[in-house]
DNA sequence: CTGAAAGCGCTAACAA
DNA sequence: TTGTTAGCGCTTTCAG
């Protein structure tokens, strides 16, 4: 049957040594007698023995290289490409620094048990700020991603949205586009309050009217983009461009527009949000504002490692810039 | 500066208690003195001290309560449904057994550092068979999620891909379908080799021509799809039913078919696996096959348990049935 | 209510 | 080459 406590001083015992040679042939020191080694693997296989790893870290002074990732568990969130990109480059980071990367998928609600990780990074914050003030108070190292947080004094990383939002209207007016709508993100995030934000002031700065109609509450999700498109494509006077905050949504508008025989660019022209790969294969090419999302998150890893070791002391707050990235879905108004 | 090495008994030493005290006012156990406590707790903040949670599971003796999640980091892996829904499951399994969740993302050539994690789960398995059949050597409980194992003696959790696939030809056959044309998945994947198996077979059982040109290789990705329904809507003699082996793969050839003027499931019936929720929200909703995905990773996550603590000590192999789910998507060939 | 002391399971000087 | 003996930092009897 299983026996769950065999430790080292039964293998030491039953192979006729002390401990440390078991240590020994544990760690592969070379220098142990062949035969003895020998007979300590016998035993270790018969006993099944397996080293507790917690003693061997308290043993071995080892400091704790758990990085905790918290993702709130909003529905929905691990179908984006957002969530996606920010694990793949987390995942990255952690393997480059050989750090273990641990899961805390959360509603906000529990307390978040730090355990063995060391460090937290968040991934945005919804509504989850008190995790995020609990972790700080107590002393754990973290770090917010794509949230420009003020009012605590956590580091971050985050993407400049309202100057993205800014970029996306700005090249539509400059297209010649007047009619212009927008279908939001979850304007629960900061990401979505500020993109919208900056989409409606590149319209102001060209005196530009957006009216309520245009301006369409999503979450992120083809689904609430589909029910956008078709709002949009109901209107009595329907907008010549549309600026997704995904591009995912984006996709979603051009599915919808196809389907009714709208033709994109010529037709609406239609801007999205990530520079999602799936943008290039679609039947138009995807014009977007690229954020920089891999990277951002294996940046996190790295300042978070730094502020664990305490080679970097003070909180980091770094803005990134967003870019424009013309492809065919948009053109001038045809009207 | 930051001073790592603040222990349990600077904060004795300085507050003039014992260590044992101190420890007490972590834990929170009521019979300590509240002018006492006060005393400690604020030169716990005065130190920043950070009880070693390295040292507090050693003398708990708690066991280790990490499990960790094999992932293949093959490209487009985390934009599926498929790895979406198993992290979701997994997740929510650990959650409810107070579990942590490592993260491994590997191309299978790592030797896979266990470190925290007293048990595996791979998902899937494609390069890295050598990583699992390390893990078993090395006594390590393990679960492979959705590949049926035969060579290794290790549990293993999985949907009947092959009754899927039949299901999802035996479909098509029964409304009337003879060019009945499929897109494979990932034919790396065992999911993706016996999807296609069950569906030839399905299609030999009423003696119906698959010819070559009616197989597309795919990789369960949108892109892949786009290419194989242009492939298939370019032929002299193009199918009247496409099998997508995901769901992804079939609303983007729903998709392309829509661009291209071909009424679903009028002039083509289309069929996905997976029962993603995508799925229900396009403009026509998808037959497809339902796989347990959630349910079978958080189910996951207890065997494991079970196998860590020693409740189970046999490897358990379960094969789950998927469900044909019927929505609007297929119907009789209009020839 | 508080403290001394014995571990938790393992590693790592230091001897032998 | 192998064994002795301190710890690693904290919890937990058991006295006081």
């Amino acid at each position: 049957m299983v026996d769950k406590k065999v430790s080292i001083i039964d293998v030491a015992q039953r192979a006729n040594v002390s401990i440390t040679t078991v240590s020994r042939v544990l760690n592969k020191v070379p220098t142990v007698n062949k035969e003895i080694v020998e007979r300590v693997e016998k035993v270790i296989g018969e006993l099944k023995f397996k080293p507790n790893p917690t003693a061997q870290r308290l043993a071995r002074g080892i400091e704790n290289t758990a990085i905790g990732f918290v993702i709130p568990g909003y529905p929905g969130i691990f179908h984006s490409f957002y969530a996606v990109e920010l694990m793949r480059g987390i995942g990255h980071g952690c393997e480059t620094l050989r750090m273990d990367l641990i899961f805390h998928i959360t509603d906000g609600t529990n307390p978040l048990r730090t355990s063995y990780a060391g460090g937290l990074i968040f991934a945005d914050i919804i509504e989850n700020l008190p995790q995020v003030d609990a972790a700080v108070r107590e002393g754990v190292p973290c770090l917010v991603i794509n949230h420009i947080v003020k009012d605590l004094k956590v580091s971050f990383l985050a993407v400049d949205n309202i100057k993205g939002g800014h970029m996306a209207g700005k090249y539509l007016t400059s297209l010649g586009h007047k009619r212009i709508a927008t279908i939001t993100g979850n304007l629960q995030t900061q990401a979505g309050i500020d993109r919208l934000e900056g989409f409606k002031k590149a319209l102001l700065e060209e005196e530009i009217e957006c009216p309520k109609g245009y301006i369409f509450e999503g979450d992120y999700s083809r689904r609430s983009a589909r029910q956008a498109a078709e709002h949009f494509f109901s209107l009595e006077d329907p907008p010549t461009a549309i600026f997704a905050a995904s591009d995912d949504m984006a996709l979603e508008v051009i599915s919808v527009a196809m389907e009714n025989g709208i033709k994109v660019p010529e037709d609406i022209s239609v801007i999205g949000f990530d520079d999602n790969p799936a943008g290039l294969f679609g039947p138009v090419g995807l014009t977007t504002i690229k954020q920089p999302l891999f990277t951002m998150a294996a940046e996190a890893v790295k300042v978070v490692h730094e502020l664990m070791s305490g080679k970097q002391e003070n909180v980091v707050r770094r803005v990134l810039d967003p870019d424009l990235i013309v492809r065919e879905s948009c053109a001038q108004p045809s009207i």
